[in-house]
DNA sequence: TTTTATTGATTGAACGTTCAATAAAAAAAT
DNA sequence: ATTTTTTTATTGAACGTTCAATCAATAAAA
């Protein structure tokens, strides 16, 4: 079947059986050959089109990541109105963007943060995500609030986002997108009436 | 050196010393002989206290959340008054003990979430562990308000808590337990004045 | 002397990586 | 149009490593 051209696809399909085999019996366990059968390929041409395990790992984690950014992007480039709230209602919706709360992608999101502790290049991609989306929040923040209130805000809000995707990943009905974009909005609303007194009706979610 | 009565001395000690060598490398490096190592023991040890490897894992994993319980007990217990807020501000405090917050603890707790996606023993610990912190957060909160807005409040004050410690246990400086305690209060006292408008004092931390 | 605690070399299984062999497509030659 | 050559893609057995578990041997206390 060798045509030319393989490599994007194989690349993109051995990304999304990484995710599966993940989501199926964890990273500790997903083992170069349980991925490629995912894939329908043998083992070696992992090491073959992503240099071995580690490199096909950090490939996967570099596309949950974009993915995630692209989702906030999308929803950004879509607003009516550039004020904070909605600027900062679009970052909620693109975290619980659909391809992000999916099962596969949840749990190895999670998997990947945990191991991230231990694996520096995994922990620089961490990071650079991390402050992108604090530092995002914290500008909005500051539209309307004090500097130290901005940034208390908007470290309340990434814990909440990271805390609600936590346990989506964990349950086994998996993340409740509906219910976890209503507590996050619900919180925004509070960040914003707490300071300005200026509460404003509840949004409708659907 | 063999004496009688080694058994509690050596558990505690390989506990510990897992704990101590999954901050250091991580879960998956974590092996046998490291942990045995940090214990000043030999490999063989383990499999005779704990039957394996795994035992000793789950025997860590109950030490976390044993603490977590009996930390969050003792601010219980200690209250002067018992009212909601303050059951609830125990509970918020308990969780950012001392002896949870440290660096080898909340590496290890992050570690076994992750795992525990697919270990069915770690798995029934942890939803025990949540369940019970749910349940009590959702019985106080419907003492002050409507029981499907307490619902909502404990699901949201759950996910800051686990957010917190989720960045916390990720940040190289480990987690700032002060300004994590500021937040979660911050936040517990945006549910109660959001629903009866009668906002309190903020409170003093230190 | 008996009991209890501990060791550490050994064993077998599992893993990631490598690489010579292979097979199919594409290109070139007839 | 057919055959030959070259290129590209892929395989899977073999290799070396690592790990958890085992257990006979050992050493200290009772």
């Amino acid at each position: 079947m060798p045509k030319v051209g393989m490599e994007p696809i194989r690349r993109q399909q051995l990304i999304n059986a990484t995710m599966a085999a993940i989501d199926e019996v964890g990273l500790a366990e997903a083992t170069v050959m349980r991925i490629a059968r995912h894939a329908g390929v043998s083992a070696g041409i992992i090491s073959h089109y992503f240099g071995g395990k580690d490199g096909l790992l950090e490939a996967t984690m570099r596309q949950i990541l974009t993915d995630l950014t692209e989702a906030v992007a999308v929803r950004r480039h879509a607003l009516e109105d550039d004020s904070p709230r909605a600027y900062i209602g679009a970052i909620i919706e693109g975290n619980f963007d659909r391809t992000q709360v999916t099962g596969p992608a949840a749990k190895t999101w999670l998997a990947f943060w945990a191991s991230s502790m231990h694996k520096p290049m995994l922990q620089r991609l961490q990071n650079v995500n991390d402050r992108r989306l604090y530092s995002n929040l914290c500008h909005q923040f500051k539209r309307v609030m004090p500097h130290a209130e901005a940034r208390n805000a908007a470290r309340g809000l990434a814990a909440m986002i990271d805390g609600l995707w936590l346990r989506g990943a964990l349950t086994p009905e998996g993340l409740n997108a509906v219910e976890a974009r209503h507590l996050a909005h619900n919180y925004l609303d509070q960040l914003f009436a707490h300071h300005g007194c200026t509460k404003k009706a509840s949004h409708v979610y659907r």
